[in-house]
DNA sequence: TATAATTTTTAGATTTGCCTAAAATAATTT
DNA sequence: AAATTATTTTAGGCAAATCTAAAAATTATA
């Protein structure tokens, strides 16, 4: 079934709120998406029509299975797209949004099979976010410290596990954040440190004891 | 100036028709878009209020210097995304029509730019058709026969000079017709010939006689 | 050159997605 | 529990892009 851009848009937001709360309601949808809240019940009707929410009259609603599924859908395109726009033409993380959610509603399957091939089948967007697949299940991402993270493989940064004002110091000095992309190039077993290089940046060094407080996810297809 | 789908696909339908004729007319743009006369009159004055046609009602109409220059714009993406799609994604060049319509109107400078020089600021697009440039103008493009291509250049068939019976057999068993794209790999001096690879056949040997009649256009900068 | 045929435009609907304002329902207070 | 407040829905309209049917202008023909 196809979809009108408008109608995908309300798809993803729903699936958006559904994730924090049961219920959506009409107020908070109608903020989200910068509209009014007639606007909404609207848009409402039709969903329920097509059979993709479940939705009782000033109850709240909710997107039912097929309407997650196709949320998932979306959203895979949108990081797939997102995915492109920063590792192939070199834009910046946080302009790509704007532009994938332009290019997220062209719905061709052949065309984001290819997409997905074509980058070697991330599993994680620039932000950090993971891309469903093709039959809309989210990758169970394993996160490891980048000690244990293979050699030249590229990880995203997920979490760090010391908090403390020095390491976000450090971090910081290094231009690691959420998100940051980190190979590593060199692994020397006398100290345990790390030559890595981070996103753009030219190659340095992380001693063993910062690299086992940063935990990235292993980005593409094993 | 911002432009709806709708609009773009107005201004760049009209570009393609006052290409043969002067004036443009109601009923060949009503066939060429399959839509109603009356739906292009009501587009028409619209475009008029935006200064992009010069239009005479019952007299027909043509695009002005800044509708021209729009539509330019819009051709310029459509043909960028198809030579994305054939070269990057490997999709059938027949095929790729249809996405390209979507993507075209995806508008940001900065995308454009920057699909571009990925791609290598391609001079001609998969149907062989030149690319214009940032600023509106089509490239002109030098036609040489492919023994006088740069090794390892890629050109794309513009033409071929003998159109007899027996060149005919011989391009189809190569798998050569307008807008294959060549790569001469080896020349030997000796008799002429040339290895060369075809699309993403298999390379092969062209006979000097048969490489003198046919003409590619240089792809890509200099 | 008057009439017929064709082309183009206008008039008036329709659909989608949005809006405001008012009515209906639910939640909160007193 | 009744009244007040907040939320949601309905009613009715608007703009874009389309359509059909009828009117107007142009072109062709008898």
């Amino acid at each position: 079934m196809k979809f009108s851009t408008s109608e995908e848009n309300y798809i993803k937001s729903i699936y958006r709120l559904q994730g924090q709360t049961e219920n959506v309601n009409t107020n908070s949808l109608a903020d989200y998406l910068n509209t009014r809240a007639a606007s909404v019940t609207d848009m409402l009707k039709k969903l329920k029509l097509k059979k993709l929410i479940e939705y009782r009259k000033y109850y709240g609603f909710r997107l039912n299975d097929s309407g997650n599924k196709e949320a998932l859908r979306i959203i895979r395109r949108h990081r797939l797209w997102e995915f492109f726009l920063v590792t192939k033409l070199g834009m910046n993380w946080d302009k790509v949004h704007a532009i994938a959610e332009e290019l997220e509603h062209i719905s061709s399957n052949d065309l984001i099979k290819r997409l997905d091939m074509y980058l070697g089948q991330p599993k994680i967007d620039p932000h950090g976010d993971p891309i469903p697949d093709a039959s809309g299940r989210m990758p169970v991402l394993k996160q490891v410290s980048i000690n244990n993270l293979t050699l030249k493989k590229t990880g995203i940064v997920s979490s760090v596990s010391s908090q403390t004002q020095q390491m976000m110091e450090m971090l910081d000095h290094y231009g690691i954040g959420i998100g940051s992309s980190i190979k590593v190039l060199k692994a020397f077993r006398f100290d345990g440190s790390l030559q890595v290089k981070v996103s753009k940046q030219p190659a340095c060094i992380l001693s063993g004891q910062a690299a086992e407080n940063i935990f990235v996810y292993d980005n593409k297809e094993e």
